[in-house]
DNA sequence: CTGAAAGCGCTTACAG
DNA sequence: CTGAAAGCGCTTACAG
């Protein structure tokens, strides 16, 4: 276990000063050919690797950009925070994660932790929507997904994605649905929320209105669960025909209470998530869910944090409906409920179905 | 954005010594109470936080735990990653994860760039078996789960817990057995299979051999997917009554193509896993599978770590049974094959599934 | 018990 | 183009 070697040994190795080391190693124009190569021969033969503490004392930066997750072990945030690996990786900078486990406070604590080390940015997917921090942070940072406090967020068009289930299922001739709605504390499930509701409300006008029920829960699979088992327990006649989640998580957990209580899904009842992560494909019957795009989401944050000056504003990109075989017609319709254009594109899609 | 206060304000502030707001945020106790009163009172009115780069590069140690792992989307890391947090975090450690996404030079990296970081420590879940680390490195280094080149592992007895599995399977009277390995350079994937088929082995000198075929894969939904979709594509007669995974995450994939060949689980084929990720009791049927204690793993090796001396040694903790729905008695059981103990404990098996 | 000073390994004006 | 020196914010012998 030896000392590893400095600036210092490889100036002595090389014959130069220590600047001039330094110089070399940011690349500078102007050291010289024959001392610069010197110098590189000095690092290889000492295997010489540059103190990164010493560096982001003086220099206050590094290259790491710290993430920030309200929960890892929801597959989402773990292909979010594998995205933005990737991303960070090709600007070569490393990145720290850590999971606030969707408590605010951890959250606050592990921004501040990223603070005390330096790091170049924080990209932050909230636990909740508030944050007392101070505005004027001597970092960038930006969230990823869901909004923290005042900073700008860089996110799927969750209005427009929410929407886009609510015209599959109002199309497929569904017209009582129920929603699992995540945390209320969260702008993203808010807006989810509300964008699915006002839409159906539209959609109400032009072909018969369809009832909605809200039902709060977190984004895990036990709420999904446990609301869709409730829910379910009603009588055939009071059941919704389809459920809408605003994660897939909440989805397979709903998918596992109709099994459970030996409801068909899709035929007896459709059921929806949102984000599209890898196992959306796997469960059966396979998820009907609205693709985030979290590469491209990752990937603008990453670019974002890098911009000069650092001037983020709100960034949406659409999300994009995924039907597969989970949801299907709504059972026992009246033909006066929908018009033969909804009639059509519903058995378009079931025709679709994985 | 206004400079951060240092030891220096603090101490100006107190009207001490740089040296005495030093020691009392080490807490030393030789510090006189008025003194530490008035630095602490300085603290608290400047909002001074220690700059942890500067106190790094000064005794290079920090209280940060550097966390490899191979694939953060793979939930049964994303758990460990979680538990190891909340372990560390009970000592006050901060814990920096990486995934090093399968590839043995991103994780060589990481590890490099955490003893860059001036870690404490260094948990690694090895993405494969090798390394050309040097042996002596300035900290401790222990790997999780799965062993990386010659450093001690703190892990699931891999052995014994395959050696379960293989009891229950033949057990419930399967005797035409497929088992899907993980990737042969990882020294768990070939201990959970080389215990699985030599206790299978064992049990067939008792009541009849059963035929194992191994079909390797890597320890994800896909290849579990695709493994099982050939196996089944055989004539039933050819087929396997069962199939066993090195991990949940392929025999979430398995029981998807079973579903797409139509063949019943667990009636027709019985399929189990190795993890007892929380998804196994979400999928349809609920998966049987061997449950590897993260918690305790987690707690074990960021304990090992602390321990002073360093001196770690292997330690293995035993795995447990689960059994849930996707595993029963074997279909086309000729009487002879199956003692009436073995029937019996088929039996009771089976009426023991979620 | 406390202060003054050295030093961790870098980077970067400042001279030359 | 390059060297000598200051300084980033701490901690810790060393005196007293």
């Amino acid at each position: 276990m030896r000392r590893m070697p400095t600036v210092k040994d490889v100036a002595e190795q090389a014959g130069v000063s220590v600047g001039t080391v330094s110089r070399v190693l940011s690349g500078e124009a102007s050291v010289k050919p024959s001392l610069r190569e010197r110098v590189n021969e000095a690092i290889a033969a000492l295997g010489y690797r540059p103190n990164v503490t010493a560096r982001a004392l003086r220099t206050s930066k590094t290259e790491v950009i710290g993430l920030i997750v309200p929960d890892i072990t929801n597959p989402f945030f773990a292909q979010m925070a594998a995205s933005v690996e990737t991303a960070a990786m090709e600007r070569s900078h490393t990145v720290m994660l850590a999971s606030s486990h969707n408590d605010p406070e951890a959250e606050r604590h592990h921004i501040l932790a990223f603070l005390d080390r330096s790091v170049c940015g924080i990209i932050v997917a909230a636990s909740s929507g508030s944050s007392d921090l101070p505005s004027d942070l001597p970092v960038p940072i930006i969230s990823l997904d869901r909004r923290l406090g005042e900073f700008s967020v860089v996110s799927t068009n969750h209005a427009q994605a929410a929407a886009l289930m609510a015209d599959h299922l109002y199309g497929l001739g569904h017209r009582r649905i129920s929603y699992i709605a995540g945390p209320p504390d969260t702008e993203a499930a808010c807006v989810r929320r509300e964008a699915f509701v006002k839409r159906l409300a539209e959609l109400g006008e032009t072909a018969g209105p369809a009832e909605v029920t809200i039902h709060q829960g977190k984004f895990d699979y036990d709420s999904g669960e446990r609301i869709a088992r409730e829910l379910l327990s009603l009588p055939p006649a009071e059941r919704p025909t389809a459920i809408a989640a605003a994660s897939d998580q909440q989805a397979i957990g709903a998918l596992r209470a109709a099994r459970d209580l030996k409801i068909d899904v899709p035929r007896r009842l459709s059921i929806a998530g949102f984000d599209d992560i890898a196992l959306a494909k796997l469960v059966v019957p396979r998820l009907t869910t609205v693709r985030q795009p979290v590469e491209k989401l990752a990937m603008r944050a990453v670019e974002v944090l890098f911009d000069q000056p650092f001037a983020a504003s709100d960034e949406m990109i659409d999300g994009s409906l995924v039907v597969r075989g989970s949801t299907g017609p709504a059972i026992a319709m009246k033909p006066g409920d929908i018009t033969g254009q909804h009639r059509k594109r519903a058995d378009d899609l079931a025709a679709n179905k994985g």
